[in-house]
DNA sequence: CGTTTGCTTGAATTCTGTCAAAGCAGGTGG
DNA sequence: CCACCTGCTTTGACAGAATTCAAGCAAACG
């Protein structure tokens, strides 16, 4: 169970972890299932732990008025899950984030993770790495969402996050691209062509 | 000069600079000015700096095959500009960072940034808190450059940054919501009738 | 088996971009 | 002081792109 996180921290961190620092990393956090379908945090509600997804995907979205629903992330194995916003200011969130399959997931708070980041270097360490690799990479999703074509997010997408197509219905990508199920169907039938 | 730098890092932080710490902080950055229309970094030149903007303002932008502009950030008086990418990475940027008036600019590098943070608690804080600022509004504009009609994209940066209105000219505001400069155009003379 | 879920298709509609042209400042030089 | 730029914004007409609505199909599931 522990052993994903401890992998992906020594992966991010391109540290090794002595045993001692891997006592202190698991006992800071908690294990959790969640099952297909349910929800690790609702719309409303004010997000309280910082969720590793061991094993399972996620999916964080909003409803709008009219009741469409837009995909801002999607989380896979050894993926981060949380609403930061409403984690730090402790304010309701505009969210949700849905269990996609039947998770493990190991869940610290942010006071436990801040404890965490001081008593360990590596898991500093990783948190810095991700929030570098996370800025990015959101940077690039700005770029694609206004300066690309519907055809040319999706061969972006195809080029940046393959493993996508293969864990997640299609009218779930489309919603990440921004796209009507439609729309995205019709590029994809092109696309076989070339 | 510096005052604004200080008073930023002061109000970022929440804290009080102690005058030894206000003298570190000084000499870790340079002056530099960039007069309208120069650019603080183009595409395929590596990111040396990070910037903070004491007076004046700067847009990010790419330029794809079409020749088409897309501005994936402005920049104002207390903003920080660079390409964090490129920064991080040392590889040729993607972007351009332009100066769209007559600018002042307090300047850092990596490494300088990175002991800067060690030797100054109010700095460190500062960066953190900003990081996470920014992790919020991207997550914002993300979820408005996907999930919200071109209306709505307009109403919402007139909510959220209503200076931009002032300081930038409609066809850059256009560009950076991802519409046309016509379509934005259509759209502000229906938004007058409401 | 019947139901559900996800994906595709078609036709009509709405929205947005493109192209071309004209209006409207502010600034400059004669 | 005026004529002439030049850069920015607005308009109109049209073409193209994407959404919506409706229907059909196939695989998955109880």
């Amino acid at each position: 169970m522990y052993d994903a996180l401890f992998n992906h921290i020594e992966l991010k961190s391109g540290r090794t972890l002595a045993d001692n620092e891997r006592d202190v990393i698991m006992h800071a956090f908690h294990q959790k299932r969640i099952r297909k379908g349910e929800y690790f945090l609702r719309e409303g509600d004010v997000c309280k732990y910082i969720g590793f997804i061991v094993k399972g995907s996620a999916r964080m979205f909003t409803v709008d008025e009219k009741g469409h629903e837009h995909i801002i992330r999607f989380g896979l194995e050894s993926w981060w899950i949380s609403d930061h916003e409403s984690l730090v200011n402790l304010t309701p969130s505009t969210y949700f984030i849905e269990m996609l399959e039947d998770s493990e997931l190991l869940i610290i708070s942010l006071p436990g993770a801040r404890e965490l980041r001081h008593k360990s270097r590596c898991f500093n360490l990783t948190v810095s790495v991700l929030d570098k690799f996370q800025a990015i990479a959101m940077q690039k999703r700005i770029h694609a969402a206004i300066g690309m074509t519907a055809e040319e997010k999706y061969s972006d997408l195809l080029a940046t996050y393959p493993e996508f197509l293969e864990r997640f219905p299609m009218n779930m990508i489309a919603s990440y691209l921004g796209l009507s199920p439609e729309t995205l169907s019709r590029i994809r039938k092109n696309a076989i062509h070339k």
